[in-house]
RNA sequence: GGUCCCGUGGUGUAGUGGUCAAACAUGCCGCCCUGUCAAGGCGGAGAGCGCGGGUUCGACUCCCGUCGGGACCGCCA
């Protein structure tokens, strides 16, 4: 071993000891016949002293050390002198005097600070990951995802779950997102898929009698990149047998409010047991299937009023089954017509085609949009479903039902941060339930279901499926966290005849069912336990954790907007022998 | 495929038609300095403003194109 002490452990404890360490040079303040180092590895900080007076070799070593340079240091742990305590540093009662010194290896001058957190350009951070990643935040954040990762393990190993790992060379699922390929070599023509989940498999496992699985799975989508989205990513997946929708919702709200109390304690569970919404209430309230339950500011409709209200634009969306609703922000009543302007345009990327306005400002006057079409009692309603007070602005929006809840969800989660209501510290976990079952594809004029081929309908709304397919609820379950659809699963079938019946309703033919699902529906023949299961992602719930709004600062290594790795360069063109052994063609 | 924003020394910024062969901070280099902790003092090097074209007497600044990056829409069972 090069040390026998981290840097950061060392204390008044060991006063005296003589201890080596070995880090980074995390700052240098030379003051001719004495110079102090910051050292630094992973586990933390400790100042080292060199004196000229006392050991002028190891003095002169020290000379030409530079940020980031890897040195070893032998010496005597000392208290510091009076007054010089460091109060911000764990180990700023003492210090090292350093009797020798080793240059490991010299660093060239970083193109990125270490020592100092200051937002850079995240090309660079990303071309010099390794060195990024040396930075305090990075460090947090790899140990907090550490630590999540260790948790979820430890706490499903007691409960008798087992780890199996599923192939990453698995077969295509057309009817998901796009697939990452890999050709085969000794299948001319033909090729695997890389897993977007475990899906199937471990519905495989449940059949093969696991009875409680787990796996914190790689997963691979080939779309296109968001702030919360990686080309791959993880989750942690996990299928249980003999199970009802209750069960797996108690167990993973038990898991997660248990790791959010003893990896991140000072941060606040909003409310437990978290609450439950079914889909519907969500999208009323929030205008959104995964709300940030944080902060109020609740849509409220106003439909019944705008039908005969006097202003064209809202009674003929009112008339023609639109909706008119609209959220109340408080404070923002002095909003200028420019500032109104910006929120019309943020609504219009949601496919808002206007926002109607009343701003109620502080000095008492009311200015709006279009009050001046409706009658006095129209009005006087609308303040008071609002409980408008000077001060307020009230924005609507009418359009299609899907336009007006997308638009105002968005709004309102903007406005939240704008006026501050989405409380950093609070974790706002809640459960969204009975999903409808299927939803129309108008562009492919059939039914999709809304979570996966495999959810099982609610039993009571099984008879649906012949008559009103848009009525029928799925067994499914969504885990939301700030904001942010964290987990997904349901109970899933395990009747042959309710399957087919799936597939005919979305009408997947049986031809090719059996060419895409004939493994597992041949092995549901074979004694399928009831059973169902979840899968959250790991990225999204450390990023919340972490208080990032990135996934990729809780990613190592992560792919840019273009799914490039900008710090290897990959995707990379490969050798033409390459391409021959595959038999592919490029047309390029 | 689309919309919006950004691109100035190593890093972060300022400069938005001439006063800019570009300013500030930090980093870097040299010298001084024995108690600092973003050490301090003095001195110095380092960009011609992503790239190409255009407008103009004159472009870092305006316009077009392009490349790179970011946010979002589409997409993400």
């Amino acid at each position: 071993m090069y040390k026998s002490h981290t840097c950061g452990e060392l204390t008044a404890k060991h006063l005296d000891q003589e201890v080596t360490l070995a880090g980074w040079v995390h700052r240098r303040r030379d003051h001719g016949g004495v110079t102090f180092i910051d050292l630094r590895d992973r586990f933390g900080m400790v100042q080292i002293v060199s004196n000229t007076d006392l050991y002028p070799e190891a003095h002169k070593i020290m000379e030409p050390v530079r940020s980031e340079w890897v040195i070893q240091a032998k010496g005597w742990v000392r208290r510091r002198p009076e007054g010089t305590f460091n109060p911000e540093m764990s180990t700023g009662e003492i210090e090292v005097e350093v009797r020798e010194v080793k240059i490991l290896n010299p660093a060239k001058t970083p193109p990125i600070y270490i020592n100092k957190e200051e937002e850079v350009d995240e090309q660079v951070r990303l071309r010099y990951r390794y060195l990024d990643l040396r930075k305090e935040r990075m460090r947090r954040n790899l140990v907090l995802r550490h630590q999540v990762v260790k948790f979820i393990r430890d706490y499903l190993d007691r409960n008798g779950f087992l780890e199996v790992e599923t192939p990453i060379l698995f077969k295509t699922t057309p009817e998901g997102a796009r697939d990452y390929l890999v050709p085969s070599r000794v299948h001319p023509g033909e090729f695997y898929a890389l897993p977007q989940s475990p899906q199937q498999l471990k519905q495989l496992l449940m059949v093969a009698g696991v009875e409680r699985y787990f796996q914190i799975a790689r997963c691979f989508r080939d779309e296109d990149q968001r702030g919360d989205r990686q080309p791959e990513f993880t989750q942690l997946d996990l299928e249980m047998s003999f199970v009802e929708r209750e069960d797996v919702m108690r167990l993973t709200e038990d898991l997660f409010t248990r790791l959010v109390a003893e990896i991140v304690p000072g941060k606040r569970v909003l409310e437990s047991p978290w609450p439950r919404f079914t889909y519907d209430e969500v999208m009323r309230r929030f205008g959104k299937d995964s709300p940030d339950i944080r902060f109020g500011m609740e849509l409220i409709d106003i439909t019944d009023l705008a039908a005969g209200s006097g202003f064209r634009v809202f009674e003929e969306i009112a008339e023609s089954g639109g909706h008119v609703r609209g959220i109340k922000a408080r404070g923002l009543g002095d909003y200028s017509r420019r500032q109104i302007e910006e929120l019309i345009e943020f609504v219009a990327q949601y496919a808002a085609k206007g926002l109607a306005y009343i701003a109620l400002t502080s000095a008492g006057e009311q200015r709006s949009s279009f009050a001046k079409y409706l009658p006095e009692e129209t009005l006087t309603e609308i303040a008071r479903r609002f409980e408008a007070e000077s001060g307020d602005l009230l924005l609507f929006v009418a359009a299609r039902p899907e336009v007006t809840f997308e638009s105002l969800g968005r709004l309102r989660e903007f406005l939240g941060d704008r006026l501050g209501l989405r409380d950093p510290e609070a974790l706002g976990f809640c459960w969204v339930v009975d999903f409808p079952f299927v939803v129309w594809n108008e562009a492919e004029k059939r039914w999709d279901p809304s979570h996966h081929l495999f959810t099982s309908p609610m039993p009571e709304d099984a008879p649906l499926l012949d008559s009103e397919p848009g009525r029928a609820r799925g067994q499914q379950y969504d885990m939301v966290l700030n904001g942010y659809e964290v987990g997904g699963g349901s109970i899933r079938i395990h009747n042959r005849e309710l399957q087919a019946r799936v597939f005919e309703l979305i009408g997947l033919e049986t031809e090719v069912a059996q060419e895409r699902f004939g493994h597992i529906l041949e092995a549901f023949e074979y004694g399928t336990p009831p059973h169902g299961g979840i899968a959250s992602g790991i990225d999204r719930i450390c990023m919340i954790l972490a208080g990032e709004t990135n996934i990729r600062e809780v990613i190592a290594f992560p792919k840019n907007q273009n799914a490039r790795d900008v710090m290897a360069g990959a995707p990379s063109r490969v050798e033409d022998e390459q391409l021959e052994e595959l038999h592919i063609e490029l047309d390029v």
